[in-house]
DNA sequence: ACCTGAACACCGTTCAAGT
DNA sequence: ACCTGAACACCGTTCAAGT
């Protein structure tokens, strides 16, 4: 379901500028790797491929849906090898699959999750399989889609936030600020955090001033996936409404 | 933790635009839900102001630093009143709150989540409660952060994707190739997807071209909750490392 | 079919200057 | 202390023109 796609299906006389919609993916996903979603521009593209900024309009039509081609991109083959009628081994491996995508490509954890059209990234074969896996593990109908829902948003909400972006260049400042409020946290008005706060400064949500891809939530994802999948057994088996 | 404040606790002798942070920070939540975050420009709050695009960097040093700010006005008071203690409840409601305030202000679901400095927004008294909660829910201490980072993920992930943002004014073209792509589902290559394609097209995760402002995905929310607390019971309770 | 080149209507941010 | 006003170095995108 890609957008922005060329029809011309004769025969391609050799561009003179070497373009295609493929070079043009290849560099898109090396420029946003190297300097992250601000620092992505078209006239820094159009740099990086030696082209006037205005030749990868031919490709793309707007800058989104460049940016949804390289999402899917990086989104391709995310379905495990495995059975789903082996459901627990499937939804893991595709939770572990979808956390290796962002961590080979860590900026693309801002596009996804927040934006709609990262949508049309996921392919077919992927619903069909989470379905598969849910019938499998015995879902009743009338929850199946509910089940459905929750799988898609715990695949994708752990990984996006345990690589959400950094603020800009002048990181010194917030991190200090970080610091002062995690070493000042008051004994009696919070005890459990004033407690825990050596062992969650920098290594735990909403105290971190690093991301995933230095300070990786290994511990957090493994209950991650766990919870998800026993929750879901209960979900799925439990009798009341 | 606030960044970009000022120190000035002396007089202020009414300045004579009248414009102080609060006033900014008004101004530039009711711009966000406008116009969304493409729309969200310096130039157009100075407008809604009636102010120099320049002034407002008096109050805020940054652009960043004004929607980090925005972000944190949004997730205040996210604590539920019920006792920590009640953990079950304490979980519930706390997602249900930050549900309603993505719902509210729809387009701040795009800052949060895929951005560490939101981070600096939540108050430390809810990640005390948090912890209190899990800790009465006799989660072992080993299990605590694990725990902590499942909770923190859970909440922000469905709704940040839930509220995803829409792509650009031109949605016809893709509106019509999500579609013509659900429609069109092979229904030998996937059975599952295909019978169940009406149901699914625009109701769930990754076959929608609307998002929950008008399409809100109670069913698969309900679910989600109901599946995390399922199962950190299970992940806090099961004997085995 | 594919790319150049100029041009339009914008941006965020800096900085000196005013009051 | 707070705001103006000009200026800098950029943006995404359009459109006509070339080959």
């Amino acid at each position: 379901m890609g957008s922005g796609e060329r029809k011309s299906a004769g025969k391609r006389p050799a561009a003179p500028a070497g373009l295609n919609r493929d070079v043009v993916l290849d560099a898109a996903l090396g420029l946003l790797d190297a300097v992250g979603p601000d620092g992505f521009t078209m006239r820094a593209l159009a740099r990086r491929l030696g082209v006037y900024p205005t030749s990868i309009y031919w490709y793309f039509p707007r800058k989104n849906d460049l940016l949804a081609a390289v999402v899917a991109h990086v989104l391709r083959d995310l379905a495990p090898e495995t059975d789903p009628r082996d459901w627990r081994p499937f939804i893991a491996g595709l939770f572990r699959r979808y956390r290796e995508a962002m961590r080979r490509h860590p900026h693309v954890a801002a596009l996804t999750g927040a934006n709609l059209v990262s949508n049309a990234a996921v392919d077919l074969a992927l619903i069909d399989g989470i379905l598969a896996a849910l019938v499998h593990a015995g879902c009743p109908d009338e929850r199946l889609l509910a089940a459905f829902d929750v799988v898609i948003s715990s695949m994708a909400g752990f990984a996006t936030m345990e690589f959400a972006a950094l603020p800009g260049e002048d990181q010194s400042a917030w991190v200090d600020d970080m610091r002062a409020a995690v070493a000042a946290v008051d004994a009696t008005r919070h005890p459990h955090l004033h407690r825990l706060r050596d062992r969650m400064a920098n290594r735990h949500f909403m105290l971190r001033w690093e991301n995933g891809t230095t300070v990786p939530l290994d511990a957090g994802f493994d209950a991650h996936v766990a919870v998800v999948i026993a929750g879901l057994e209960a979900f799925m088996h439990h009798q009341e409404s």
